[in-house]
DNA sequence: AAAAAAGTGAGATAATGTATCATCAATGGT
DNA sequence: ACCATTGATGATACATTATCTCACTTTTTT
């Protein structure tokens, strides 16, 4: 029942919010689009805009239930925010998405930031490559 | 004299050019936008067009004599590539841009992309936080 | 159930970047 | 140095992604 999370985060439960809660747990691809969720809502008969689409992750995000990434090249995705950090490997051919987890760039990151003088908020690390699948 | 330059990339010498890579070699600030190079040539009194700028940047790009970023939340900034391979770390509040190598995030990457079966062509990683400036 | 508060959808608008095309300039052979 | 060829330019139209506006609707509170 995730209405909880929603009025968690000091917003109305409403029928737009559910639906796109209910898309980023139950897609196979954790990794969606605002366009991607948009168009899957229409096909599922739902009349929700784009904007509010747009206006309810950014809320989400605001909240911390969920995250944005800017993958190269294309719009932004977003995808559930279950705890654990991690960062992302992609294919650049058929847009494949992994993630993986890394103390020792973590611990790194930290120690960079602090050297020059940074009170780090965020970071973001996107490594690029081609998968096996697309190698062969 | 980097007309050598834009010889060597199969570009004719032109004044645009020229001058944009100039702005990339004289400039105080090593990481501009498209948009910050064309006011900068206006106020110069060139007469070069919006257009023209970010064509010859992708141009520039694509020949390896600049470096594309796309930091978080704005437009895209052009560095010039002077050999290094480096990553950023930059200042929520002020903006300001630092730059940094670091070996073990470098093998780090390299080796995560072979466990994951990628063949790694780029990465990219920026920190985010608030410099020893703006702190205070 | 009514009032107050917040949310919604359609379309306008913004921001960033790319494509088109008529005109103009740089290069290379003479 | 001239001129033809090839490529480059600038203005503007267009594309894409995302946000803003506002009349109307839905939640929540009382």
């Amino acid at each position: 029942m995730e209405s909880k999370d929603i009025r968690a985060a000091g917003l109305k439960v409403t029928l737009p919010r559910l639906k796109i809660l209910d898309m980023l747990e139950g897609s196979e691809n954790r990794h969606l689009s605002a366009e991607e969720m948009y168009r899957a809502l229409l096909e599922e008969g739902e009349e929700i805009g784009l904007a509010t689409v747009y206006r309810v992750l950014t809320q989400f995000e605001a909240a911390g239930l969920v995250k944005r990434h800017h993958f190269e090249g294309g719009s932004s995705v977003f995808e559930l925010n279950q705890g654990e950090h991690h960062d992302h490997i992609l294919c650049v051919k058929c847009g494949k998405v992994d993630e993986f987890y890394d103390e020792v760039i973590e611990q790194r990151q930290s120690a960079i930031a602090k050297e020059k003088g940074y009170k780090m908020t965020d970071h973001s690390l996107y490594i690029y490559g081609e998968c096996s699948a697309c190698t062969e």
